[in-house]
DNA sequence: CTCTGGGCATGACCGATGTCACGCCCGTCG
DNA sequence: CGACGGGCGTGACATCGGTCATGCCCAGAG
């Protein structure tokens, strides 16, 4: 039997996964969690064989509590389950030393498929996004390009922008103008909409 | 029996669903779809008691195939089963003849009971939602003014928005600074974002 | 130790943007 | 009919935004 966790933060979404978990006879679903933060609690506690992790939800992203849980529980394996087919989403979770990467977007007999694999500690990932990931590289962002790019997402000024990060005016533009060419925008409102695509934000 | 049509581009997403909904032993699905503009002909095929559809679709949203629907086959009521509890998707939706609005983040089981309650003929909307749509007020936005603000969402700029419309570089301008003060935003970006929110885009 | 690259800053330039004051045309509503 | 509001346009103005040249400081690589 499988004891599998399930993380993800629509409750509707949620429960069916479960329910179609359920349907299997070798996996059985020991926990269920709303958010990012509650990922490494629960596993402990249950002590799952895989933990299947969406990257978007509140408290803490999936890609960060699986980088925990590995740590705090190297038996349980990682599954992500996303929306997201961003390349720069496939890096990090990699890094982070997940199992297994799947679209929300794959025939639903997959999932359980993928579970078992990831149980055997085999590896499963998406082979279009595994080249898409390869292909794109990783963010060509310095880490103080991604901090202004990403505030100016939500439609914050330059000097928003300059005061919350303790900068001057000039070098926040100038961060920004260097942000915008690298990804072959033609402003920061398309920069910032092409790194959130690719997943570098 | 109640015969049940879903219509969610996500594959995953839909067989789960359907997995939720095989439980019941009063409910069977008889049809599923994965984009907007499939709806209609399946439903006519497959004569559905209620149709479950998710808003964010390719091909066609669901709020239009909604209107569609309840044109082609009026005995087929309508329930709306969306992520974004965007106060003008409901109303929208409402316009559509809709029988139910269905938040994912609502519990499990609620999904069942709402399609009861629908194909006895009841309406089914989350009360805070309705709540929300209420004091939100519709868009105060004029179609001209929301058509300009939509195309800037993607970063083009006043000349690439004019050109687009056939209009002149300083109306859109125009157009934008009124949308801005309605708005109460500080720029275009902060003002179409603010208009995606509230689902006036 | 020197070279290199990231982070930070200044100052200048020009084009893009947001605002304002007008005016014209048209459909609708009282 | 006359007032009103939406769509469209012009011209002007002040500010913001994107680019460039240039320089300083510092950490890591060679």
């Amino acid at each position: 039997m499988i004891k599998v966790l399930i993380a993800e933060d629509q409750a509707m979404i949620r429960g069916a996964l479960a329910a179609l978990l359920a349907i299997e006879d070798d996996i059985e679903v020991v926990a269920q969690v709303d958010r990012g933060d509650g990922v490494v609690e629960a596993a402990v506690k249950a002590n799952p064989d895989v933990a299947l992790l969406d990257i978007e939800m509140p408290g803490q992203d999936g890609i960060t509590a699986a980088a925990e849980l590995r740590k705090r529980l190297p038996s349980c394996r990682v599954l992500i389950l996303t929306v997201f087919g961003r390349p720069g989403y496939l890096r990090r979770a990699v890094d982070a030393g997940i199992s297994g990467f799947l679209l929300k977007d794959a025939p639903p007999d997959q999932l359980a498929a993928a579970i078992r694999r990831t149980a055997r500690g085999e590896r499963v990932v998406d082979s279009q996004l595994a080249l898409a990931a390869l292909s794109e590289g990783s963010s060509p962002l310095t880490p103080r390009e991604r901090d202004v790019l990403a505030m100016s997402t939500r439609g914050a000024s330059v000097e928003e922008i300059a005061r919350s990060l303790r900068l001057t005016n000039g070098t926040v533009r100038n961060h920004l103008s260097i942000a915008i060419q690298k990804l072959n925008a033609r402003n920061r409102t398309e920069a910032a909409r092409i790194a959130e695509e690719k997943g570098w934000l």
